[in-house]
DNA sequence: TTTTATT
């Protein structure tokens, strides 16, 4: 019940919204609010579905297309007990795709039969999908990756190559936007078992002409792994520190913690519309990083405290006062006042969101998120240079002197981002300690970072702290190498 | 060499 009503208000919501952007189809179509033929008003013609209905999965559908517009499509097939287009959460924008529920077993394995793969909605390249939602069929882990094939395999080479092993529902080559292959391929089966006989096999069992190694055969990725290599692209685009990489709990679970906290303070914020879609879109990416049960990483549950005492649930080698969490902070777009009072403005005064709210009649909802996402990466150089100015030349903290701290205080980081300079490097290791110095070389000749440097704390235990939290820290496609300097190479002028 | 999406 709860879910009709949703779907009814969301119907309603996009004919306010057609109406307004021209896009409206027939303004005929009598007291329907929704593309549902639910009559709310009327009790006695709500339809009755088939017990052994099956919720079907729509693909491929054009973002301009609502509930109202794809119900004649459909219609032909049946009765339609349900039909929702799916949305985004925060956003609301169109995902491109839908559920749609015939009163009729019959009409879905119709509208199955006569539409999947069959034809292609205008705009779209790829035909629309009209298959059992995922819901309809549980265990999904009958659906093999296969990787390394030859780019010249068809859908047809495919199959033949994984027939025998069981009963093959699915089997998709993925391809570019110009339908070139991309030399993978995914393979569903009936039954887990299937799957696994398929992998044992032929994974490894031949190289295929033209390929850079042999066959891959494995389960594809789940949801969970998929969104991880989402936000390892879009971190390592964006130039940000992936916090999800962070070898060890302590400082894994508070910068979980930070996280969690700003997707809750992000959405809160979006849903006051107070942000524009691409800000949205970020909440909900760090929402569901977030949620994501990292193998273990995050232990206990955090209650996030004012700054200066230590998270509760951090252990061991924990970091010791985490100051504020700036030095995490300038990189991961994380506001710097991460707890207490989360202050709308603090999101739009470190730099993060230097575009002025959208007025939502300009433009399609999928062009401003898009031009958002162009102006997100672009906002990041700017980023950058407010972090240097957040550290100025002479810091009244910092000493200008680069100086080397007692022994056991020195690291050497090897693999640092191209981009990084003193600053940043300061910045990064601020979080577990009093820097006393750091420096990055440069190529004299150039004026490039040679990508190593040295960073100086005042005390032992911060070195190894930051030891601890940021050797193997994972940037882009680097992972930082942090250990102590070398004591015995007397001292160098930098 | 992991997709266009699965409330």
């Amino acid at each position: 019940m709860y879910i009709k009503m949703a779907t009814l208000a969301n119907g309603q919501a996009d004919n306010a919204s057609l109406s307004t952007n021209g896009l409206g189809s027939s303004p005929g179509s009598g007291g329907h609010m929704n593309g549902l033929s639910h009559s709310p008003g009327n009790p006695s013609t709500i339809p009755m579905k088939d017990h052994d209905a099956i919720k079907l999965f729509i693909g491929q559908i054009p973002r301009n297309l609502d509930e109202k517009d794809l119900k004649p499509l459909f219609e032909e097939f049946g009765k339609i007990y349900e039909l929702t287009v799916l949305k985004d959460r925060f956003t609301g924008m169109h995902k491109g795709c839908a559920f749609l529920t015939y009163c009729e077993r019959e009409s879905a394995l119709k509208a199955q039969s006569a539409l999947h793969e069959q034809k292609t909605l205008p705009g779209m390249n790829r035909p629309i999908q009209v298959k059992p939602a995922d819901s309809e069929s549980r265990g999904e882990d009958r659906k093999l990756f296969v990787g390394m094939l030859n780019k010249q395999q068809s859908e047809d080479d495919v199959r033949r190559l994984f027939e025998a092993f069981g009963n093959i529902e699915e089997c998709t080559i993925l391809r570019g936007p110009d339908g070139n292959s991309k030399g993978c391929a995914f393979v569903k089966y009936s039954s887990h078992a299937e799957a696994q006989a398929a992998i044992n096999a032929l994974h490894g069992s031949q190289t295929m002409p033209g390929a850079s190694s042999s066959l891959v055969v494995k389960f594809a990725d789940t949801d969970k792994e998929r969104t991880m290599r989402r936000m390892q692209q879009m971190a390592g685009q964006m130039g940000m520190f992936n916090p999800m990489a962070i070898p060890f709990g302590a400082y894994g679970a508070y910068a979980q913690a930070l996280m969690q906290q700003q997707a809750a303070l992000m959405a809160s914020v979006a849903q006051g519309g107070y942000l524009n879609p691409m800000a949205a879109f970020a909440a909900a990416q760090m929402q569901q990083m977030a949620a994501l049960n990292m193998n273990g990483l995050a232990a206990a549950p955090m209650t996030p405290t004012s700054g200066g005492s230590t998270p509760p649930g951090i252990t061991a080698p924990a970091v010791p006062s985490i100051p504020s969490p700036i030095g995490v902070n300038g990189f991961t777009g994380l506001p710097p006042q991460a707890n207490g009072q989360p202050a709308a403005e603090a999101v739009f005064a470190n730099g993060i969101h230097p575009y002025p709210a959208q007025s939502p009649t300009t433009a399609d909802p999928l062009q401003q998120a898009y031009a958002g996402v162009q102006q997100y990466a672009a906002a990041y150089p700017a980023a950058y240079g407010q972090i240097s100015q957040a550290f100025p030349q002479p810091p009244p903290m910092i000493p200008q002197q680069q100086r080397e701290g007692p022994e056991g205080c020195n690291l050497f980081i090897y693999h640092l981002p191209q981009e990084f300079g003193d600053a940043e490097l300061m910045q990064m290791f601020l979080p577990f300690g009093n820097v006393i110095s750091s420096k990055v070389f440069v190529d004299r000749a150039t004026n490039q970072s040679k990508c190593f440097g040295f960073v100086s704390f005042d005390n032992p235990a911060s070195a190894q702290t930051a030891i601890q939290a940021m050797n193997g820290f994972q940037i882009g496609m680097k992972r930082l190498k942090v250990q102590l300097k070398r004591p015995k190479d007397a001292n160098r002028p930098y």
